[in-house]
DNA sequence: AGAAAATTTGAACATAAAGTCAAAACGTTT
DNA sequence: AAACGTTTTGACTTTATGTTCAAATTTTCT
């Protein structure tokens, strides 16, 4: 049956997510992820066409997390500031937890020109719908913004590069995280008095490892 | 004289950055470099050890870029809030103008330990003086922040990915993504009532390509 | 159980990029 | 111009990793 083969894949792409997440680097061996599954790296190869394949396909269902995420936030948020801090929190645990975040340090280069096409127009779509959010608060007057544009970059930007300094013993939990960068990047966007949320929700939640050495943050 | 071949040293490092603006990508081969500087491979060896060594090196400068910013800021600087706007505008500059900012991208599990803890030790100088001027910030009133460690990871880490979508002949000058981005991360930190400066100077510069196509923007 | 289909293996093959080195070319000094 | 040090070359070796495939194994179907 397609759906056992198709099961299969999924286990494939989890795999992928967890050599990124533990192993660390953006030189991911076939090996290493035949390793992590415990099979041999020629049997990869009865399930996706080559490597370049696998990655398109970590890369899909990055969007799909952080898509999901935008939707969701649309549907579940009354303002655009709670849409956008819906958005950056489901976002932020999506990467870090589906543990697909690390696929975005790796370049799209080598991927074939139409799965690439498609996968940047997916991401586009999170891009834009950020903006959106940007744009539908200023109207509403509830952010003040120079650049949405920039915002955006300034913003997405900063997400992308959690996998780089995330550990999964470190010293944040992914609620932390996505609680305390999503608040920081709205405050940034929030016109004089409009804070959104009462001041208590802003207190900083509790280390997990306050005495953890902070060198070797980055990969 | 070893000035000479000392200036070699610096010419090849500077190919190493504009392999990395123009021709993209993480996977930077020794053959491209030899190419932009039109030499051969081989002679390379004459002036590094071996590729990560080249690399090392790259990434040394890069943070003394950064921590030339760090100390300049310091001087010019009159409140924390000036002075770590200076900071974001001359860093993010600095990744840009000096092309050092692709060799982020690449990851440092390959680079000789003793080499990794010294690079790994200057760019928390750089970390650690950001937190500091937050800190300082927060002190004098001017700035407002929960959790000063992950607001520095969410401002640098936007910057780190800079070089992700920043294209030589894109709609954005370095002087306008530095001066916007920097003011977005300030109105992240300050507190209310805390404007530091005019509101004109908000202003969003003028767009050299407005109409530029938006796909593809990320490598 | 036996046939047929699906899955897995492991060894062989292909390729690309890093790294080596003896010899050639070049520049400088006396 | 001869001797010496410096720089460069290019062909060669090595290494790491992706890819192929016929055969072996396992699973499913009747």
């Amino acid at each position: 049956m397609a759906d056992v083969k198709d099961h299969r894949r999924e286990a494939i792409l989890q795999s992928v997510a967890n050599v990124l997440r533990n192993s660390r680097l953006s030189s991911l061996t076939i090996q290493q992820i035949a390793d992590e599954l415990g099979m041999t790296k020629g049997n990869l190869y009865y399930y996706f066409k080559d490597k370049q394949d696998i990655l398109f396909h970590c890369h899909m269902r990055s969007t799909e997390i952080s898509l999901r995420a935008l939707s969701e936030a649309g549907t579940l948020g009354r303002t655009p500031a709670e849409k956008l801090h819906i958005l950056l929190v489901r976002h932020i645990r999506g990467i870090i937890d589906e543990g697909f975040g690390g696929i975005l340090q790796t370049d799209l280069e080598k991927i074939r020109p139409a799965h690439r096409k498609l996968y940047v127009s997916k991401r586009d779509e999170l891009e834009h719908g950020v903006r959106r959010l940007i744009e539908n608060g200023v109207r509403a007057g509830e952010f003040e913004c120079p650049d949405v544009k920039m915002a955006g970059f300034a913003i997405l930007g900063g997400i992308n590069w959690i996998p780089k300094w995330y550990r999964p013993n470190g010293p944040f939990t992914s609620a932390q995280i996505s609680e305390q960068m999503a608040n920081f990047y709205l405050r940034g966007l929030l016109a004089a008095g409009h804070a959104w949320r009462s001041d208590k929700d802003d207190e900083k939640p509790k280390s997990r490892h306050p005495d953890l050495a902070e060198t070797e943050t980055w990969r």
